[in-house]
DNA sequence: GCCTTATGTTCAC
DNA sequence: TGAACCTAAGGCT
């Protein structure tokens, strides 16, 4: 599941192999230059950002790794079978071979190259239990809706679709309410409650769930939950089924070409905010 | 077993 | 806006 949470799981793993030294080669052979660069060098350790993977190796390079949405790590024994579909990247350890199949990006960096894909990215609600000052402030300026930027890794790093629509659900926000209209106060509650969730999802191996034990509560949601049983998620692919607070329809629209789920009853519509994908309708 | 769908991003048109 | 990347889980038959 590779939102943020899934890529420190990720460094996580790739960290009980630092020090050693790294095989590294590329069986599909898309990566083999890349490979036979860092190819007998040490494994320094390895860090995310966001949805990026970084891996550092003697003397000075980076291998830099997105998962995109296919994208899957293999731990295996050394020596490892044969590889297994299209891999990209193989790195044997005296003890554990890794496999990456299927990334968006597996590239080695220079000092220079990984901070330019720093630049890009907004900080992360996975490394900071509160939201910077710089991020508050920016967020008072834009414009565009909240469940758009919660998804720009330009603005803030590691949240996916899951993330999302749960967070958005559980503070009772509209998606389309435009970033700047959300008050400082409810930026800092937004960060903590993602910084909470995505926690709990770096610990609890399996797919990212939002309904745990111990798990902040949404607003408005009664004592007790009706059929709540065995749910991991409050609106996140649940789309037309009832609304644990309202009983209503979950709903689940296309929006700027991915799939955002909310309660239009729970999350309402601030008074003149239009909703762009034209489901919910406006008092 | 087959078909659809998906936690994401980049690039071509 | 749509295709490509390329994997695997889940729903269906």
């Amino acid at each position: 599941m590779p939102e943020g949470h899934s890529l420190k799981r990720a460094a996580n793993m790739w960290n009980r192999n630092a020090g050693q030294i790294a095989h590294v080669s590329s069986p599909q052979g898309r990566f083999a230059e890349s490979a036979a660069l860092v190819d007998g060098h040490r494994f320094r350790g390895a860090w995310s950002h966001g949805k990026h993977l970084f891996l550092e190796f003697e003397p000075d390079y980076t291998i830099h790794i997105h998962l995109g949405l296919y994208g899957k790590h293999h731990q295996l024994p050394t020596p490892a079978p044969e590889p297994k579909g299209a891999v990209r990247m193989r790195v044997r350890f005296k003890n554990r071979t890794i496999d990456l199949n299927g990334p968006t990006r597996c590239e080695v960096l220079d000092k220079a190259g990984v901070q330019t894909v720093l630049d890009r990215l907004g900080p992360d609600p996975l490394k900071l239990d509160e939201a910077p000052a710089a991020f508050l402030e920016r967020m008072a300026k834009l414009k565009a809706p909240v469940g758009k930027i919660l998804m720009d890794q330009n603005e803030i790093a590691g949240i996916g679709n899951v993330y999302r629509a749960e967070v958005l659900f559980m503070r009772g926000l509209s998606p389309f309410k435009p970033a700047k209209d959300l008050s400082t106060e409810e930026w800092k509650k937004l960060w903590a409650l993602t910084h909470e969730l995505m926690s709990h999802g770096v610990e609890h191996s399996g797919g990212i769930e939002t309904v745990y034990s111990g798990a902040p509560k949404p607003l408005g949601l009664p004592p007790v939950i009706k059929a709540a049983c065995a749910r991991r998620t409050y609106v996140y692919k649940r789309a037309t089924q009832p609304c644990v607070i309202c009983g209503g329809p979950v709903r689940a629209k296309d929006f700027y070409g991915r799939m955002l789920y909310w309660c239009p009853v729970d999350q309402p519509l601030p008074a003149g905010v239009v909703d762009p994908t034209g489901v919910t309708k406006s008092e």
